[in-house]
DNA sequence: CAGGCGTTGGTGACAAAGTCACAGACAGTG
DNA sequence: CACTGTCTGTGACTTTGTCACCAACGCCTG
């Protein structure tokens, strides 16, 4: 399992990005942020509540999805621990209008930067500039896999690419079908269905609110990684 | 028509974002960067070729387009007259193996501006980063976009918009169904298939290679905007 | 001008995925 | 136990994507 808590005095040393800040920035950062904590399930961001903060992620893990105007959901990335929300931090400051929310998906702990020390120290440290142009870039990339897959990628593959995702180590997962077909942007039917076939094969054995993984190989295979 | 050419000495005036700049940024600017060309069909950057200079685009246009491992290709975005290409410029600093391409759709000119100085005017200039991070938000909410479309709009409802943002003012359209397909990440049968419907509808009339827009309202009614 | 060739578009058959309507199964609660 | 809301299963149907061809067109070249 994960360490229950991190060791809050000393937040920064998570972040990749930001261990090599120099002394002043580091500083600065830990004195101006704030630590946060919301339950699972919070709206941590929202159409009609932008985030006065940027976040940097401790303990848990934010799934940031879109609603469509039909009503229907797509997952478009997850921000997990030692990870940041620079993107929608960003994307809060010029567009309101903005149909992605960010909803813990398990309890979180967070160290919040207000705007405008966010700024100060993008001005200020090239390092911090360089953790905020690397986080961006990653979310980007992720973003153009998302489009692609949706796009181009059958949905057996995604399914099974979706539940590795999901299963991190372990090969029990706590999931409604609902959530998976979330999770990949289609219907809950069509993941029952995909979900039936993997269960003949013997990959995986269904129960009311969860799956195990039986044959992690064989799921490994047809996502193709 | 487009005016042919911009005032080039003075192009920092066709960017909304930019013209609160400080006279010392605006030299900067003006001093250190180039005015490149390049003709319709040019790879302007790549797999493997990343861009050594953040674009400010001033004719033309670029398509940012994704290619999958299948082969199928996306829009993702357009650069149009007016606008930066800040997200590739960020997105390829960090990530090498980046799977999108930017096109010259026409003939191109663009002010080239190193890696380096935009690093320097982002530090110095808050009217600059300002101007970064609005053309960043704008792009992901394009990205977004992008995502629902494909994920859930159908796709009659998703080639009446193409038609219709292809064809700005005009009528006329010099486009084959395949290049549609690629616009909307689809096959090239499904939109002749759908265009012999607009056709049959009397929305549009199909020749080898054009499309002619016959009732305006008909598609912008059927897409929804 | 004829023949050849690459590009563009048309077609039918089929597979995959999404939609709709509904039914049954389960877990908790009063 | 009966009731209720959630979760899953199923069949019929539509839409979209895939595959294998073919026909028409424009262009080039001998």
């Amino acid at each position: 399992m994960r360490q229950p808590t991190a060791d809050t005095a000393n937040w920064i040393s998570r972040f990749q990005g930001l261990m090599q800040l120099d002394q002043d920035t580091r500083e600065q950062l830990l004195r101006k942020s704030q630590i946060i904590s919301a339950p699972k399930g919070a709206v941590i961001f929202g159409p009609g509540k932008s985030p006065e903060n940027m976040l940097f992620l401790l303990d848990g893990t934010v799934r940031v999805q879109q609603v469509s105007e039909t009503g229907r959901e797509i997952l478009l990335y997850r921000i997990t621990a030692g990870e940041s929300c620079v993107l929608t931090t960003a994307c809060l400051l010029a567009y309101e209008d903005y149909a992605a929310e960010g909803i813990a998906e398990t309890a979180v702990r967070a160290a919040a930067l207000p705007r405008a020390i966010f700024d100060e120290l993008v001005a200020s440290s090239p390092t911090f500039r360089n953790f905020v142009f690397t986080a961006f870039s990653k979310r980007i990339t992720d973003l153009f896999h998302v489009i692609d897959e949706v796009a181009f990628q059958r949905i057996d593959v995604r399914l099974a690419q979706g539940l590795l995702d999901l299963a991190g180590q372990g090969d029990h997962l706590a999931v409604t079908h609902q959530q998976l077909a979330v999770d990949l942007g289609t219907a809950r039917e069509v993941i029952s269905r995909q979900m039936q076939e993997f269960q003949r094969r013997g990959w995986v054995r269904l129960a009311r609110g969860t799956v195990d993984i039986l044959d992690r190989d064989a799921l490994r295979h047809l996502s193709g990684r």
